[in-house]
DNA sequence: AAATAATTTAAATATATGTTTAAATCTATC
DNA sequence: GATAGATTTAAACATATATTTAAATTATTT
């Protein structure tokens, strides 16, 4: 009686961490399977044996690189549930930038080439990975604007700070495709624009908090 | 003598509306010259004939959806060069947004899947179109800041600014598709978000001017 | 060590798609 | 209205690349 063992082959690890990267770097179309091979030191159609198409090959890398992230870079930044909201969400933050920063990190080249050009994956992903992140910050953001704020306010907060946090994974993809364009001073020093998003937003997050709270004419927007 | 024949003449543009389109919808790699050939109503041939190349095609419609974007939205937003810094800035992030959302703007459409795997066209077209326009915004967030600010002081802020308008533009991508995921309220009111960012903004760089003019320790942030 | 299963390999196959060709057709000028 | 040039067309061509096949090799079990 052959005892089935689940003993992943090296060759089927090897695809998959060279595919991550590839991916990262070219997107699903543009990456193909006979570089990743070579690059793997393996064979074509050892890409249909152990995974079944380029499909499923993609879905596990991308898989192996988020999990590969998080263990890495907790995503509340190492700031424990008793601190105060502020801090919390600062925390959420500065990890959050730290993973689209580090240039080991290809689960979010991956998404950021999903997102302009979605597979049929990328609603799995997002609803699975991505929505569970999303629900953490918000609810912080709620904390942090008090409870005069309503949800259009909450959301459109969060999606202030999330653009920031993105807009570093943007430039810094431009960067890497065109090295001579050294026009983005966010991508010298990742640690001190976290701490900027952190400041910026906190700023802005207090300013709504007290025009909720004094709904009066002290609304510091004159336009 | 076929009676059918639709505009003979035109074909050459045809294929540049067309095409502008279909590149925004699927980006260089996907976009096949088949479909915008049966879409344009003419041959596949004709692309080579009329442009030498896919790429040729690619630069010629990019280059009309920029300047038909521009012919509709002025990008100071209608503010006079009269008015406070504020004010101009504030009208520069309207007019960014509203081209962003605007479901005919296919420039924005395939500047955002350019930059996620960029073409060789990418560096000519940021060069020569959006940095004039970076230009503008990051000298009004130079005025708003005051004096005491320095260049990375105003170039963070400026990425915070992008970050949060560009978000739009991935979001809207998002959902244009995959029509089923409706988690982004950011995208039911696109003048009611440039509002928020807006406010968002100033009370951030005010706070940041505030923190500049009195370096004492009546910095909010306490983390 | 033999037998069986798992893996790797080289080659073939299928398909998609950009490009070219040459003939047909249309348009404009004389 | 004839002719030359411009445009359109169907078809062929070329290439890139995902996938499949079957044989060869290696690993595992009996």
């Amino acid at each position: 009686m052959p005892h089935s063992k689940p003993k992943p082959s090296k060759t089927r690890m090897r695809l998959i961490i060279v595919a991550s990267r590839i991916f990262a770097e070219k997107g699903f179309q543009e990456a193909t399977i006979a570089e990743i091979c070579k690059q793997a030191q393996t064979n074509i159609a050892s890409v249909n044996y152990h995974f079944r198409d380029k499909e499923s090959l993609y879905l596990e890398a991308w898989r192996y690189a988020f999990h590969q992230d998080l263990e890495v870079y907790p995503p509340d930044g190492g700031v424990g549930a008793d601190a105060s909201p502020e801090l919390r969400l600062a925390g959420r933050i500065r990890s959050l930038i730290a993973r689209i920063a580090a240039s080991d990190s290809y689960f979010f080249a991956i998404i950021n080439k999903e997102m302009a050009q979605p597979t049929s994956l990328l609603p799995e992903i997002l609803e699975k990975e991505i929505n569970p992140q999303r629900q953490a910050m918000i609810a912080l953001i709620k904390e942090c604007l008090g409870p005069q704020a309503d949800e259009r306010n909450i959301h459109y907060c969060h999606a202030s700070i999330i653009g920031q946090c993105f807009h570093l994974l943007r430039v810094k993809h431009v960067q890497n495709n065109y090295p001579a364009m050294r026009a983005y001073p966010e991508l010298d020093n990742s640690t001190a624009y976290a701490e900027h998003v952190i400041y910026f937003s906190l700023a802005a997050i207090r300013a709504l908090r007290n025009r909720f709270e004094h709904d009066r004419e002290d609304d510091p927007c004159t336009c």
